[in-house]
DNA sequence: CATATCACG
DNA sequence: ACGTACGTGATATGC
């Protein structure tokens, strides 16, 4: 039994890869579809092979790649697609961390190389597998080199296999001829001219008659047919150096240790921790515990209370000078302890009294959770610098004062990568450099934190450590991070006190009016019930109507409608279809009614009305580690969405109300992001139009369209508006007209025109976009960073969409920094002032306030003065503000 | 769990 | 020849 050797075409099966498989990021934004593709079909091979050796062959320089199935019709080569790119040095960490040997030799191609190995091995008398996408590797089959072929299909991966007598089976000569057949042929992708007139049948006929093309040339005046012979005479040397170019070298001058291509342990602790980072879930199944346990971090359980008064104690005595860290576990309103650390190696969960089983509420309990609190406070109180996991939580609960001591972890590095859904803890550990950890999921399972705690304390433990470990050791991390990025002042100026601002405005919470709130949705029911029976008497039968599936059907197939536009999966029903046909069909407006009134009681009057709590307020949550571009969102419920374009849901907005003795006070700046852009881009006419006091998209109307002022009317304003908006967007002629009902041309020339008036904010939105391809991110003026993947996309879609948000963000974000900035200072202002009133929320370029009736003035001072002067910029901010006894009159 | 739709800035 | 406005979150449906 000879042993084995699997040779690999590494560019060519992460081409195959890559190409066989959708486009996979990991949280990162590495692609990563080519590298997961490639270890499937190596994993397959090796399974199906067992060898004893196993070697990876790469291209030194791989600047292009040989598209060979998708684009040889064009006889170019294209540039590899960037998500590509990103994928070779990858897949060789990949290889390294495996202990697999890498080939690659300057001045030789990977053929060149996987040739001379193969040979070689053969004659050393092993069996050889050479596993590539590239047919022209047939050549190199013999009776012991077998080359074989992946193709990705449907149903998985399946090989295609060929020793010397398969090539012969299937394409009628021997591997050796193969290359005269090519010399024949050529190949436009690999640059071999070849002969021409000469194509593949012809080139085969030839040499299956005379073996190779020197023995053709010898008979050159009997080839068949004619052409064949003229040509090969007239290009003798060309085929001569088409061949020469076709056959891949077995004696290239290379020093290959077959020691060092023996397979050892594949499934490495280094390997497990890549495949985690790149989230290769099932691949991770393969590796035993030992590859799993990287570092381990625990805490240790306090259940004593005399031990917990020492412990704590002695954290602050160490913490004077010093860090602390900690992170209150707490499940449903309930405090199940508190996990502190005051060193690297000291860390301490201390866990609170258990509230009784029996009884819901167990006041013993909860004076004891309150007590540990407490306790915790002293000690944060005196510490030097204060690190904590969920930091708005923990200001909530214990009332924390804003100081600039304090820090927390999942937004230093929402600053850093603010594109990612989630901030868990380990993802924080690996892009501080504290290695790889153990997801909470992976060591407790999916479990309650209550009963994992009870049931599994061990464990638990490790979960906590491993997230305090992180929460104490990335702070020093993160601030030479911030300092070098240029973050340091957005970080410890803004999103460190902002918590505090979103914690006060969350444990404030709005007062809503429960009853109102269900005799609002009642008198929606009854006008939802009356639709519903119409729109069933029209269509003739009943169906669900909130199923845009269902929907698609009756209008579209049953009663024959037209202008049907197609989604993914059906008919599409979305309202700018709909609308289209709502003057001639009035079946389609009473949908579009009928889908209103639901949107309105499902998501906002019933809605709401399961989030009020016990004291009759709603408390929602600001996010302040999801968008992209520096905004605030807001969840359970949205409260920056509440409706208002449209009168009956407007009306909603008066179950919204201040508590006795209040008022509401509501602030919106005016036009904050054209006015950021005018700042920004400097442009004299734009900034020149604010100065005079205009109506902002009177004035762009009159100056784009060439009319007076006094001529413009209210449709050109709408149309000078909507360019406003699309410039903001990112603009472009197709979103535009899309907008505007109007031709891509006309929408083409009202672009044209609106650069003109302005020119310097044309300047300014190319000067963004080549910023951003320079830098790969768009920035705000206070530093804030997205970065814009998208820009180095193959995809002229994607790169197009890069180019948009290269626009958009540093507008969108610095307008977000400004109103956050205004928050800060009216909460501390109106906090310094020992005023009653307090802010609510904001809905992005709006506060609200429930003031106390006495305060009115004053606040309305304060909001102005605080939100006009957030930020000086060449040209005012303005905002509209109203007061009321309710959000309906204070908006 | 993904998709379509629609509410807001 | 393509197929897009930027940023979010909640709901209902249907696989």
């Amino acid at each position: 039994m000879r042993k084995k050797i699997v040779l690999i075409d590494g560019h060519s099966i992460l081409n195959r890869a890559f190409f066989g498989l959708p486009d996979l990021t990991n949280a990162e934004g590495l692609h990563t579809n080519a590298v997961y593709g490639f270890l499937n079909i190596l994993f397959k091979v090796l399974e199906e092979e067992q060898p004893e050796y196993l070697t990876v062959a790469f291209d030194v320089h791989a600047p292009t790649f040989r598209h060979k199935m998708y684009d040889a019709y064009k006889g170019t080569r294209k540039p590899m697609a960037e998500e590509l790119r990103q994928q070779v040095p990858l897949i060789k960490q990949v290889l390294e961390a495996m202990g697999i040997k890498i080939m690659e030799k300057e001045g030789y191609e990977a053929d060149d190389i996987l040739g001379t190995i193969a040979t070689t091995a053969q004659e050393e008398g092993l069996e050889v597998s050479v596993i590539s996408g590239d047919r022209d590797l047939l050549q190199l089959a013999d009776e012991h080199i077998q080359i074989r072929i992946p193709k990705t299909k449907m149903t998985g991966t399946e090989i295609e296999n060929y020793y010397a007598k398969d090539v012969v089976a299937r394409y009628q000569v021997s591997p050796k001829e193969f290359i005269d057949v090519k010399a024949l042929q050529g190949d436009t992708a690999d640059n071999i001219p070849g002969v021409p007139g000469i194509g593949e049948k012809t080139a085969t006929n030839l040499i299956v008659q005379y073996g190779s093309i020197e023995n053709a040339y010898e008979h050159v005046e009997e080839l068949k047919p004619p052409r064949a012979s003229k040509n090969l005479k007239e290009f003798w040397q060309q085929a001569v150096l088409s061949k020469d170019l076709a056959t891949i070298r077995t004696r290239a001058d290379i020093s290959y240790d077959l020691k060092e291509a023996k397979l050892g342990e594949l499934y490495t602790q280094e390997a497990y921790a890549l495949f985690q980072r790149l989230e290769f879930k099932n691949l991770l199944n393969r590796f035993d515990d030992s590859a799993k346990v990287v570092t381990k971090h625990e805490c240790v359980l306090i259940q004593n209370k005399d031990e917990a008064a020492a412990i704590l104690a002695k954290a602050k005595e160490a913490t004077k000078d010093d860090l602390l860290a900690f992170y209150i576990v707490q499940e449903e309103q309930q405090v199940l302890g508190v996990a502190i650390a005051y060193a690297k190696d000291q860390m301490f969960f201390l866990q609170a009294q258990e509230v009784g089983q029996m009884s819901f509420f167990d006041d013993d309990a909860r004076a004891d959770a309150l007590e540990l609190l407490n306790q915790l406070k002293q000690v944060i109180a005196s510490a030097a610098k204060v690190s904590a996991f969920h930091l708005k939580e923990a200001v909530k609960m214990m009332q924390l004062r804003y100081q600039p001591k304090y820090f927390d972890p999942e937004i230093a590095e929402y600053l850093c990568n603010p594109l990612k859904k989630s901030y868990p803890y380990e993802d924080i550990a690996s892009q501080t450099g504290l290695g790889m950890l153990p997801t909470k999921n992976e060591t407790l399972g999916k479990t309650s934190d209550a009963k994992a705690l009870k049931e599994d304390t061990g464990h638990y433990m490790t979960y906590l450590g491993n997230l305090l470990y992180t929460t104490y050791a990335c702070v020093s991390v993160y601030e030479e991070k911030l300092k070098k990025e240029k973050m340091q002042k957005l970080f410890e100026e803004m999103e460190m006190p902002l918590v505090f601002t979103l914690a006060s405005m969350e444990k404030w919470g709005i007062k809503v009016k429960a009853e109102e709130l269900k005799a609002y949705s009642q008198q929606l029911s009854e006008k939802i019930a009356v639709l519903e029976k119409e729109i069933y008497a029209i269509a003739g039968e009943e169906f669900n109507i909130n199923s845009p599936k269902q929907l698609g059907v009756i209008l579209f197939e049953k009663m024959q409608l037209p202008n049907a536009k197609k989604t993914k999966t059906g008919y599409s029903t979305a309202a700018d279809v709909l609308e289209k046909l709502a003057k001639d069909y009035p079946v389609v407006s009473k949908v579009l009614d009928y889908r209103q009134l639901t949107k309105l009681k499902s998501t906002y009057a019933d809605g709401l009305a399961t989030c009020i709590a016990s004291d009759g307020r709603i408390h929602t949550t600001f996010q302040q580690t999801v968008t992209a571009t520096g905004r605030l969102s807001s969840t359970e419920p949205n409260l920056q969405n509440i409706p208002v374009r449209i009168e009956l849901g407007r009306l909603i907005r008066k179950v919204f109300v201040p508590e006795d003795g209040y008022v509401f006070v509501d602030a919106d700046y005016s036009q904050i992001e054209l006015r950021v852009l005018a700042h920004m881009s400097g442009d004299e006419n734009l900034i020149e139009a604010y100065k005079s006091a205009q109506d902002i998209h009177t004035a762009t109307a009159s100056k784009v369209f060439h009319i007076p002022m006094e001529e413009v009317t209210p449709q050109i304003r709408r149309n000078a508006k909507a360019v406003n908006f699309g410039i903001v967007y990112g603009i472009s002629s197709f979103g535009l007209s899309q907008d505007l009902s109007i031709t891509r041309q006309e929408a083409q020339e009202y672009i044209k025109q609106y650069f003109e008036t302005y020119p310097k904010i044309k300047t300014f939105l190319d000067g963004l976009v080549e910023d951003a391809v320079n830098t790969r991110m768009a920035i705000t003026m206070y530093g804030r960073k997205r970065p814009v993947p998208e820009l180095s996309s193959g995809n002229y879609m994607q790169r197009q969409f890069g180019e948009r948000i290269a626009m958009n963000s540093p507008i969108q974000g610095t307008a977000a920094d400004i109103i956050k900035i205004a928050m800060i200072r009216v909460d501390q202002r109106l906090k310094k002032e020992k005023l009653q009133s307090r802010l609510l929320l904001q809905v992005h370029d709006e506060l609200l306030i429930e003031a106390k009736q006495e305060e009115l003035e004053q606040v309305k001072q304060i909001l102005s003065e605080e939100m006009e002067h957030a930020a000086e910029l060449s040209v005012k901010l303005e905002i509209d503000m109203h007061s009321g006894n309710n959000w309906y009159e204070a908006k």
